[in-house]
DNA sequence: CTGACGATTCACT
DNA sequence: GTGAATCGTCAGC
């Protein structure tokens, strides 16, 4: 169980980790109650020049400060005044690109993912959509800016690894106002798992 | 200060 | 398939 290094999220190609994110474990460690799940759904941010970003056109504000620090660091935001959304934030520092995990395939502390979450064994949405893995997993915006390296949320690659032909990309889901960068496909997940969200 | 709205989910029709 | 829940953030006045 090794965890991700820092040098693995400060790449430049955000497309690329977020493909070798997939088939990671993603462990979070809150109170002494550990939790983790094997990652099958993501989504790549390109930074300024992506419409579907929160950081497009370089709109820096308090809030998307967090995609600006340094590769390896949680953005962690509150969306519909319900839904904490977990993003891995990659590339070097004052480069604003971020990968949304939407899902994960629970594979500890399941007992405590399922008291969070109020959902009965065997449920497969408890995890699945980025709304629900973050309540699974305890994340909040708490733990926005929280580095990767630390304790309380990391990744690690447990050896498994996806093979290039069980990857499939498509668009990315809900960005609907992006125009025409809601078609790139810029959406990975492990074909025929029952965790990935959407349709 | 005010108002509009979102990288969603769930309960209901 | 449709609509409500619900609140921090941001642009505009």
């Amino acid at each position: 169980m090794e965890k991700l290094s820092l040098e693995f999220y400060l790449r430049n190609d955000v497309l690329q980790v977020a493909k070798e994110l997939l088939g990671k474990v993603l462990i979070t460690n809150f109170n002494k109650k550990r939790t983790g799940g094997r990652i099958v759904e993501v989504e790549a941010y390109n930074g300024i020049i992506d419409k579907a970003s929160h950081a497009y056109n370089d709109r820096r504000t308090k809030r998307t400060e967090t995609i600006y620090a340094e590769g390896g660091a949680a953005y962690i935001y509150l969306c519909y005044g319900i839904h904490h959304l977990f993003n891995v934030v990659t590339n070097i520092k004052n480069v604003p690109h971020a990968i949304l995990i939407r899902a994960v395939e629970p594979v500890f502390g399941i007992d405590i993912m399922m008291k969070r979450t109020n959902k009965k064994k065997g449920n497969v949405s408890l995890t699945r959509g980025p709304g629900n893995l973050s309540k699974a997993l305890g994340l909040s915006t708490l733990y926005n800016e929280v580095s990767l390296t630390g304790d309380e949320i990391y990744i690690v690659s447990d050896g498994v690894v996806v093979s290039k032909n069980e990857i499939i990309a498509t668009p990315r889901i809900g960005v609907d106002y992006a125009g025409k960068d809601a078609l790139l496909p810029y959406r990975f997940i492990i074909k025929d798992n029952p965790f990935v969200s959407g349709k």
